[in-house]
DNA sequence: TTCGAATCATTCAAGCTGCAAATATTTGGT
DNA sequence: ACCAAATATTTGCAGCTTGAATGATTCGAA
């Protein structure tokens, strides 16, 4: 069964708005939870993403935002005193993040807060590998 | 074959930041476009989905965002004489949106620039299926 | 070695976004 | 018909995000 380029175009289209309505809503989720420990959806993915440490950019990349946004984000976390910015160990120019002993043990309240009732539970751990494998072949594709 | 919970967590984790960076990819597409039209990406959303006249709140489900938001987008565009706010024909409440000829026309080339070399454009069209199956279970999901 | 190009981080301006509160209108139960 | 609850939109505010410009440092080729 093949499909017109016309209503191929359409179908994209629909898919590009799920994508995003399923990341609205994942964004949601994390806005909730975090809310419930005193820090915003943003600074909440930042520490979800620093499972050890790293630099900015690296930060950004798993963030998927730009390199400006961690900077800011990092400075209302470092206000908190949940990370801490050092001086990296090979490269001046670079900054080696990582969390205090507070900002390990948010972390921790974070990741368990996040994992009860995820936006993704309504698929099977089946489905979700399938999932996985067709979203990152979409975007590793170049 | 089954995962442990503590892997089917960190497998959910996962998955979140894939469908946030493929979301974050294709808002960098539309964003792109869209300039190019002398649109923001959130103005070139908005009229991508105005598919034909709707209220709002309509406009802001379709958008995945809050009312108060389309609030905001609908201003610019109705600036740029792209949409009008008429009454809405048996709700005095709501506000019935309709595009202009300008904004009929300045859509139709934003859909042809869109489909060009979109951010799916790596998965074949029964991926794409299968995507759309997986998102909307997902979404659906309560 | 030396210098130009690339990379890391930051700052700033402009625009986007969600949330809570306010207004106007509709709806449903009595 | 009446009124409380629900709904549609808007406003104001606080926080998020990008993109361009800047300064510091590193890298690589001549």
């Amino acid at each position: 069964m093949t499909t017109s380029p016309e209503s191929q175009v359409i179908a994209e289209r629909q898919l590009c708005g799920l994508v995003n309505g399923l990341a609205q809503r994942i964004a949601e989720h994390v806005r909730e939870r975090a809310a419930t420990l005193g820090l915003t959806a943003s600074q909440a993915t930042a520490l979800r993403e620093m499972s050890g440490p790293m630099t900015m950019r690296e930060l950004a990349e798993r963030m998927s935002c730009e390199p400006s946004n961690t900077t800011f984000v990092v400075d209302k976390l470092e206000k908190q005193r949940l990370v801490e910015r050092h001086p990296h160990p090979t490269d001046r120019r670079a900054k080696h993040l990582v969390l205090t002993a507070e900002g390990t043990a948010l972390r921790e309240r974070l990741l368990e807060l996040l994992a009860v009732d995820s936006p993704l539970s309504g698929l099977t751990p089946e489905d979700q590998r399938v999932l996985h494998g067709l979203l990152e072949q979409a975007v590793t594709r170049r």
